[in-house]
DNA sequence: CAGTGGTCTAGACCACCCA
DNA sequence: GGGTGGTCTAGACCACTGC
């Protein structure tokens, strides 16, 4: 049942139950089988198809009784449900059922702001790589996103590094580094002329404004970036489980 | 070392090395010991210790490295540091760094708005308990929420709700119940002429706007609310740990 | 190569719920 | 009482890192 080798037992269980409470083999408000169940049936230990409901029922997928059992959130239809809690614009507007599309709206190199170098670290005008870039759900568009990446983080020239790429793609390719964590802030901001156009507003009503630090695995932050975040048209949810 | 009953080992472990870590016991940069010797002082598995550790990776207060260690973060000063993820006015107040209190607007019994019978499922017209309230962070107004409660789910009289309360403890004594997880919708909005009153606002600058609903451990909605956040006051900050 | 974190197992006991 | 999820343990093996 569980043969990939390079995925771990517990991400699969995970992957195959998610899978059966979407195509409703577990109906919505119904009961799992136990865990000693599900456990003999796909051929692994307990304690790996805890960690599958575990991270289902951090999500809402599933709600947990003690002394009861496991059941199926009967308002899935509420949910975010994006199976690893991370934030890619890409994949919100996936997950929104459009058709996400990205538009670079400028690449240039030039000194880091006062922001940039505060939130990145650096020397002051130190020159950065700076992206520019429209996000699209379903060529409406939703997001106008800015990011910077330190100059002496690339490892490819700035003109060879692809504006398509998701966030941690970008990372990946340009700097050859992984992602560690990434420190999100939001607020409300009332956009300016400029980013009202790029973003077709009529009126002046507010989005929100998203700034992000990514950190790679030495702990370096390596891009920090300025999102305007239309949440009229995308809504940005989230689930917390009381354990 | 781990005596009290309540509390599970794992957790006990995660605050014990929180303490640590916050107290610079283990400074900000340095290697951890590992997880056997940790397991061994502390006389747990090393099943406990890991889930304690991956917990405060979560939080972004440790950086784990496979076939290396387990580091302290040295840029903790950045983190918001909840040690639980969950977002709770009072709390977020506190961590802010300043003195929490609460004011109550109006406490009042009426008609569910549209909004309302929606979120909580309720039946058109139907009464709910409504909770206006003002969280200050060191005497400044910082977030006005209003609180539903369907009247059907109230055990306790309206008048004896303690407006003072953090929302699950108010779900706890007014409704005995149990909050199994809830439903955050961000936005940014313009406050009206009243909100921008309560909130000692001076220009008509955007808030944020939190919609949330809160379910029962029967899936119930029992409460839902609508908040105006100042995120220029307190700041609305998560982290995002990348496996 | 030795030591680290990452994964997985089998088994035990507990707290809790329901019939 | 019997079954469920919640907790914890001991031990094994793997993948990776740094020396």
């Amino acid at each position: 049942m569980l043969v990939e080798r390079r995925r771990s037992v517990a991400s699969q269980a995970t992957t195959i139950l998610a899978e059966r409470i979407r195509s409703q083999i577990y109906a919505p408000g119904s009961r799992l089988p136990s865990e000693s169940e599900l456990a003999a049936e796909l051929g692994v230990s307990r304690a790996s198809v805890r960690s599958a409901l575990a991270r289902l029922a951090a999500e809402g997928m599933v709600l947990r009784k003690q002394g009861d059992g496991t059941y199926v959130n009967a308002r899935l239809e509420n949910l975010p449900t994006t199976l690893d809690g991370l934030w890619n614009f890409l994949r919100l507007i996936e997950f929104s059922g459009r058709a996400p599309s990205i538009r670079v709206l400028s690449r240039t190199v030039r000194p880091a702001t006062e922001s940039e170098v505060e939130a990145l670290a650096l020397e002051e005008e130190e020159p950065v790589f700076f992206l520019q870039r429209v996000f699209y759900a379903d060529n409406t568009p939703a997001i106008l996103a800015g990011n910077a990446i330190p100059l002496a983080a690339l490892r490819l020239p700035p003109e060879q590094c692809d504006g398509q790429l998701p966030i941690d793609e970008l990372i990946a390719t340009c700097c050859g580094a992984q992602i560690a964590y990434d420190i999100f802030d939001i607020g409300a901001v009332l956009p300016d002329a400029e980013t009202r156009a790029v973003l077709e507003l009529a009126e002046a009503r507010p989005l929100l404004h998203l700034r992000q630090v990514f950190y790679d695995r030495q702990n370096e932050p390596l891009l920090c970036g300025s999102s305007h975040y239309d949440d009229k048209l995308l809504g940005l949810r989230l689930v917390q489980s009381w354990t």
